[in-house]
DNA sequence: TATTAGTTACGAAACTTTTCGTAATTAGGG
DNA sequence: CCCTAATTACGAAAAGTTTCGTAACTAATA
């Protein structure tokens, strides 16, 4: 648990956090050239929102040549995290098992996405049982 | 499925659908009194989002005496789903196992709520394995 | 019906996010 | 070492959100 905890990215950052996230640490013109895949936007747009984000902390960057390489300062799983509490208080009112019955309600969830968090549930199960 | 999918509430603007889904249709005066239990907020202001809301097609409202009464448009269903789609999308590149293991594995979930999703899970279950 | 308390409507300021044009800087090739 | 293309930095406009003061309206009641 960092001090970072009270950032909240916007919508624009996230999308250009997923990209770090899947692709690790890039440049801004291969942000920008994978953000352009799914939408119209300008190079300094993207440049930019990376700077306002490396203000923010929630990026940082480091020289090479004459680009910068950015990378996400927090992990991904915290900066999850973050977000799905936002949405559990907010739209959920902190119910975690109403949130995680409308998710799996959904149109497609897989045979083994299920699987997988059956064997979760159980883990998760045991944990429980241990501790008290 | 309404036509109504692609509005996507502000943060203050769920602060207040919260209210109405918890405590159904409702004055202006009657959130604002909610709200302030929670924040500092000045009447006008909450007046003005619902008003914005309602533009929004977000509430539709009702005369009664001199005030009006608002409540929402859609379902706290279809909202809280389009918010967790939202998430899912944007922080969970559309997993939703990942999602929800990371929503379980917060803090204190507890037996009868896991009972109650794994029985869920089973549900779901049996419906694909129907419709396959 | 005139007063007043409650309520809504309007408009604008303050703030944040998003967008982008243009200027400045930088590194590498000739 | 200079030129050029790539990149960054800057600043400002546009758009959206949040806040609130003040004016206008409305209905009950004295």
């Amino acid at each position: 648990m960092t001090e970072n905890s009270n950032i909240k990215p916007t919508a624009s950052e996230l999308e250009i956090l997923q990209i770090l996230w899947e692709y690790g640490p890039s440049t801004v013109k291969f942000v920008n050239d994978q953000l352009s895949k799914k939408k119209e936007v300008g190079y300094t747009t993207t440049l930019k929102i990376m700077q306002i984000m490396n203000e923010k902390k929630i990026l940082e960057r480091e020289k090479s040549g004459r680009s910068h390489i950015y990378k996400p300062v927090s992990q991904k799983d915290e900066t999850q995290n973050l977000l799905l509490e936002k949405v559990l208080e907010t739209a959920f009112g902190g119910s975690a098992s109403k949130l995680v019955m409308q998710a799996l309600g959904r149109t497609n969830t897989s045979k083994e996405e299920i699987e997988e968090i059956k064997k979760y549930l159980e883990k998760v199960e045991r944990d429980n049982n241990e501790s008290e």
